[in-house]
RNA sequence: UGGGGAUUGGUGUAACGGUAGCACGACUGACUCUGACUCAGUUAGUAAAGGUUCGAAUCCUUUAUCCCCAGCCA
């Protein structure tokens, strides 16, 4: 039962010694005060209107992982009050995807829409205690009337109804007696507020749509602000965790609480999470997708949730991620590198290590027996002796990578050249011996001999002298006539900028409406290489191959990076996502 | 120009009137059958100016900069 996966995703949490930010402190104070009794409930509350993204996964870490560390609960909680933008197949994906990252939530899945019948019933109330009315205003009117950012509102004629009036007409809307955008049932707070979201906000539209859920029952459909705190309020959350950008709403969702007299959540806003060359926004998405700039929501390019997944991260790396990025209400920018080295991280402990050559060049080995296999032991993981070892076949024929080759090498250049000798991998050192070369002038094979007294890789014998041989470079390499042929996808950054969305200096100055941020598109960001070289291993789940909490199989291809095999493959055709690569001190070094 | 937030090394985040610490990055070096991993070391910060105090990142004043708000979206 101890598998390797469960005892790494225990660690990658690791509350304990997590840093106290700003939310942990206001739930120590409150558990100290005991102001909720001890209780803390939080909730994740995503609009079923698009695909989850990293951003998404750092407030689900947060509230899910504050629930637990807690001994709390967390809802899930779909807030679909506008059905012309939301879909069930939003709601499947995002509930596949909160499993995927590793959370359970209490209860049933949950949906504002269970509570459209109790939030109507408070707008009545309100509209009793003359404290909400109807208005006959056109959206243009209502815009005109609010007001600016500097001058106050004007009140709408609906404002001064008798409650009455205003109980009849709200039933009649309710009753779907008017037609769209008629009508619209208001909070009567204060036009003159400096905070533009108290004055006198929409509470319910009139909206003649069939609900994914609720079908044709309602023509009518409350707003966020009025709903959510409802919600939130319906469901006794304690600790209401949410974006900076509600901050403004907050007064507005205290005001319909307590004169309603219900239960009162504290709401904590803290800063999303941005991430640096690429972006995270529904809108922008859903282009990319309809242009074919990817190939999908799960593109792994995306930074959806589901993209991260096929693209190779496992849910421990993610959650790492989240908490090692931290939660503050301050608005920053998160290097990509660091979700990089997350699964790095996490895929160096865990990955099963593999030998494959993307970009092959055949060597011919010319003192070694024509005919002859040998089966070499390699390591799985130097990281955890316990994943053991497992036979590479070896022969007179193989490919290693073509840039682990070079004619005429710089200094420092540890690997194979005319004359050079290196390790290939688990195997022999082996020597160059020459070059073939096509009418072209490019090369097609190399000729190396190689030294029977380094078998295993190991160090040959002291000569007479008592001096022993050294190598500086180690090649991963795949016999020739054992090789498997795989399609291999290398992904990169989807923009080349840090913030896409920026424009450039340089960007043509008219007309300035033509530059977006696809401008900023990476033309590199997908390189499909075929023909690419796997040990046989690959080709088959070995006997030694552990078991993925998620199903997905994830390699380190030595010396390259980390890759998993992709949902397209088929039998005898395996196709393999380059999750990311090894850190590479040489090409950083300006090697390559 | 109204209101609401925010500002600590390159990046992110602690310190809550008492030694500015941690992580990532970068750079050195060691190790190495992955130029990976690991290990050791170096680097670099309180937005600005005043004030209170024995003592200020922390409290006060002023300034600067950034983010959010004028959907019948969430």
């Amino acid at each position: 039962m101890s598998d390797p996966h469960t005892e790494t995703s225990r660690e990658a949490d690791a509350p304990a010694e997590a840093s106290r930010h700003f939310i942990r402190q206001i739930i120590d104070a409150d558990q100290a005060s005991g102001k909720w009794g001890g209780r803390v409930h939080t909730r994740f509350p995503p609009e079923p209107n698009g695909f989850l993204h990293i951003g998404h996964a750092k407030s689900i870490c947060l509230n899910f992982g504050l629930a637990k560390e807690f001994g709390g609960a967390c809802n899930l909680r779909f807030d679909d009050t506008n059905p012309v933008k939301e879909e069930q197949r939003y709601v499947d994906s995002i509930i596949e995807d909160i499993r995927w990252l590793g959370f359970r939530w209490e209860g049933e899945v949950r949906f504002a829409s269970d509570y459209f019948d109790f939030m109507y019933e408070c707008a009545e109330r309100l509209v009793q205690d003359g404290k909400a009315y109807v208005c006959d205003q056109t959206p243009e009117e209502m815009r005109k009337a609010r007001g600016t950012l500097t001058e106050p509102g004007t009140p709408s004629p609906g404002r001064n109804r008798s409650p009455d009036e205003n109980l009849d007409l709200l039933r009649r809307m309710r009753a779907g007696e008017f037609p769209d955008g008629s009508r619209t049932l208001r909070a009567k707070i204060d036009m003159a507020s400096p905070n533009i979201v108290m004055r006198d906000p929409v509470m319910y539209r009139i909206l003649h749509a069939t609900h994914h859920r609720t079908g044709d029952a309602w023509p009518i459909y409350p707003m966020y602000d009025f709903a959510h705190c409802l919600e939130d309020s319906m469901e006794r959350i304690t600790h209401s965790i949410c974006t900076l950008e509600f901050e403004n709403n907050r007064p507005l969702y205290d005001w319909f609480l307590d004169n309603l007299g219900v239960h009162h959540p504290q709401q904590i806003e803290f800063a999303r999470l941005i991430l640096n060359y690429t972006v995270m926004s529904k809108r922008k998405f859903l282009e990319l997708v309809r242009d074919g700039h990817v190939m999908g929501w799960d593109d792994p390019r995306m930074p959806t949730i589901s993209g991260l997944r096929r693209r190779g991260y496992t849910p421990e790396s993610i959650r790492a991620f989240s908490e090692e990025v931290g939660v503050s209400k301050y608005n920053s920018t998160i290097d990509v590198v660091r979700l990089e080295n997350a699964i790095r991280d996490d895929l160096n402990k865990r990955a099963p290590r593999r030998m494959a050559v993307l970009n092959p060049v055949k060597v011919v080995i010319e003192n070694y027996p024509e005919g002859e296999v040998e089966y070499l032991d390699a390591v799985n993981n130097p990281e955890d002796a316990s994943c053991g070892v497992r036979g590479v076949p070896f022969a007179r024929e193989i490919y290693i990578e073509r840039d682990d080759f070079m004619e005429d090498p710089p200094k420092k250049f540890f690997r194979l050249a005319p004359g050079a000798e290196v390790r290939l991998r688990a195997a022999y050192w082996i020597t160059c011996t020459g070059v073939v070369k096509n009418d072209a002038g490019e090369i097609v094979e190399l000729r190396a001999t190689y030294d029977p007294q380094t078998r295993g890789g190991d160090n040959p014998p002291p000569d007479a002298e008592g001096k022993v041989r050294k190598v500086k470079g180690t090649l991963h390499w795949v016999s020739a006539q054992h090789a498997v042929d795989a399609e291999v996808r290398m992904f990169d950054r989807l923009f080349t900028a840090e913030n896409p969305d920026k424009r450039p200096k340089d960007a043509p100055e008219d007309p300035p409406e033509d530059w977006d941020y696809k401008q900023n598109l990476n033309p590199e960001s997908l390189v499909t290489l075929r023909g690419c070289k796997l040990e046989p291993m690959l080709a088959e789940r070995g006997a030694d191959e552990p078991e993925w909490s998620d199903g997905i199989r994830r390699f380190q291809f030595e010396r390259l990076g980390y890759f998993c095999i992709d949902a397209d493959s088929k039998p005898g055709a395996p196709v393999f996502n380059r999750t990311v690569t090894l850190k590479d001190s040489w090409s950083r070094a300006g090697g390559k």
